[in-house]
DNA sequence: AATCAATAAGAGACCGGTCTCTTTTAGAAG
DNA sequence: CTTCTAAAAGAGACCGGTCTCTTATTGATT
């Protein structure tokens, strides 16, 4: 292969220092902004980086340093509403600090995830954040930290690894939506994710490596057996991993004699295209079927009738785990942290009792 | 488990040189996969690289090179399902031929533009794909072509520029918008854009800066020129440049006497805090009031009614600006390409003649 | 057996900054 | 007018790779 030499050659420290007449290493204490320079000389040399349009090579820069200035950030999906938010707050906290974020897709996928964290070392990251999508092979993540750079979680704990997380009380939350369902006198009640395991069937908690969806089902479960409820588990439903798995997946859930009379959507795009599916099958909301959703995505709120939701604070759960991770990174040492933030139920209007229930 | 290095220096080539027995040329020529190396030499750096658990350090190496395999993107929000579905498309083709993605966000504010801009080139980026935010000050675009590097355009053209640059017709395409309206019978067609200028007021198309917007409002004009309609400019509105102002605008345009009976909104979030207002305001569409909108964002199709959208193919323009950019980067020399995507409207359930109309 | 070309490995410069150490300069003290 | 000290400027090593140029080794040719 060949190797394409870029003669884009830029002004160097150097340059500057021979126009200003001073030497490689005054002109690069001005530039740099570091040691001490006299006025006069400070003067000539910016004079000169200014006539010569001189632009710092921030890698040659970091590579001295050891710092680049930039937090790594591996996200499950940015075209999800949930983590474009959370970016959003992390991107805010990190601009706050001075610090540059490079984003990066893992599709949910471990392999693509460790990657792009492997990448991510490589340029030098100051420090991570991670959406660890599983919890079963995390060395890439034990990596980070034994390559001496502070890595922050979001959304997912990992009871194994002891870093900076931040998350929600997913059991609880799950507990608590769950019971306006049961509440609402719903018994069927079906809980779908994009999270798959072997054989894409749900049988026990143990397939499940995603920690925040775990404790979600975990919550489910105890919620509906505590109120009675026969094998809740039949209706839990895994991989909707896109908009068209969900569709066939959820068509085949509505359709089947045992159909469910309420749903819990792990996420607001599963969440969607449930929705899209109840009404091309005719099925009124909440009428005929009921439904909840994790994330107060825009839509819901426009929907007739709107959807109650979870709102977890997306945008605080993005900053929080940052602010954390910048803590770390301006060298401030101690325990890690795991903060876990308060989340609320809007309920709107897309919980009734069910059809049953009115004979 | 052997003593793990506690050391936080990481190994460097000349680490597995030593290991290995071989000169740092050699340790070089095998970890870099460059030159040619025995296979038994080979093996054996190898063998001594993953011994020592060697990360080659990309800074180092992209400094040498020139070359960081890194595409910048500046983007005006991340947020706005139309630049991450662009994005994605972005992503795709990067990744495809082996490029990675950095992002930064421009609020759609120059400055953070021109910062970002800075900042990538700083970081050695390969190649930028900018959306500009403006078309009044582009010197820091003329400065990334200067420096050498490619530079394409999405969404937004720039006549002066003559780089690679991926849009839609948005002239055609808000004509084509435009005369749905009036063909239903609207003659007080509001237009709502994100974009704002001096005195908050439209006055002529000489304010705006940001050509996609400008030729919408070009050919919004045109066709309400054409039907006859009086002083159509009179409805363009500026400055809903977040949910909040959006929702006051929006307001103020749906109280006032001259009230308009139809409102082509600029992007889906504007769209989507407009319909909040009309519902709240108890407005019904499309009996007592039409929307369009551009961009086909998923909640357009859950409303009731759904929402007859613009749909520019997202995914594609990303796609296939990254993929113009690419060849660049692979050293393809060629005039600047100007690509035009076609797109479609797709009629939902928000248009119908205007109230008055029907008396 | 001697010559030559091709191949493999080594030595060291280089990229553009930072930073330590050394030298020069200037001002204050004796 | 020295002498001493602190401040300012200079010299050059270094970061961790790449890459050019040189040297050593091998096999083929005559």
């Amino acid at each position: 292969m060949k190797r394409t030499a870029p003669k884009t050659q830029s002004i160097t420290v150097s340059d500057v220092a021979r126009v200003a007449n001073v030497s490689k290493a005054t002109a690069a204490r001005v530039l740099g902004g570091y040691g001490v320079v006299s006025d006069t000389i400070r003067a000539n040399v910016m004079a000169a980086a200014k006539a010569l349009d001189y632009r710092p090579n921030e890698l040659a820069r970091s590579m001295t340093t050891g710092r680049s200035g930039i937090i790594g950030v591996v996200v499950g999906d940015i075209e999800n509403p949930f983590f474009s938010l959370a970016v959003r707050g992390i991107s805010d906290a990190a601009r706050a600090a001075g610090f540059n974020v490079i984003l990066a897709n893992s599709g949910e996928r471990i392999d693509a995830e460790r990657a792009a964290v492997r990448l991510l070392i490589g340029k030098r990251v100051d420090g991570l954040i991670v959406t660890p999508s599983e919890s079963r092979d995390i060395s890439h993540l034990r990596d980070i930290h034994r390559s001496g750079r502070p890595l922050a979680l979001l959304d997912r704990a990992l009871p194994d690894l002891d870093v900076d997380t931040v998350t929600v009380d997913d059991r609880d939350i799950a507990m608590r939506a769950t019971r306006i369902l049961v509440d609402a006198g719903h018994s069927k009640i079906a809980y779908v994710t994009a999270v798959d395991a072997e054989g894409n069937e749900y049988r026990d908690l143990g397939q499940i490596y995603t920690s925040s969806v775990r404790e979600r089902i975990d919550g489910f479960l105890k919620v509906c057996r505590d109120a009675g409820i026969d094998r809740p588990e039949r209706h839990i439903r895994l991989g909707a991993t896109s908009p068209d798995e969900t569709r066939k997946l959820a068509d085949k859930l509505l359709s089947g004699p045992d159909r469910p009379t309420a749903i819990l959507a792990s996420d607001s795009l599963i969440a969607l295209e449930i929705f899209k599916v109840m009404r091309q099958r005719g099925l009124r909301i909440p009428q005929d079927i009921s439904l909840i959703t994790f994330h107060d995505a825009d839509w819901t709120s426009v929907t007739t009738p709107p959807i109650t939701v979870v709102d977890q604070p997306v945008y605080a759960l993005g900053k929080s785990v940052a602010e954390l991770l910048i803590r770390r990174l301006k060298g401030e040492a101690r325990p890690a942290e795991r903060l876990i933030l308060p989340t609320t139920i809007i309920e709107r209007g897309s919980v009734g009792p069910p059809a049953a229930y009115k004979l």
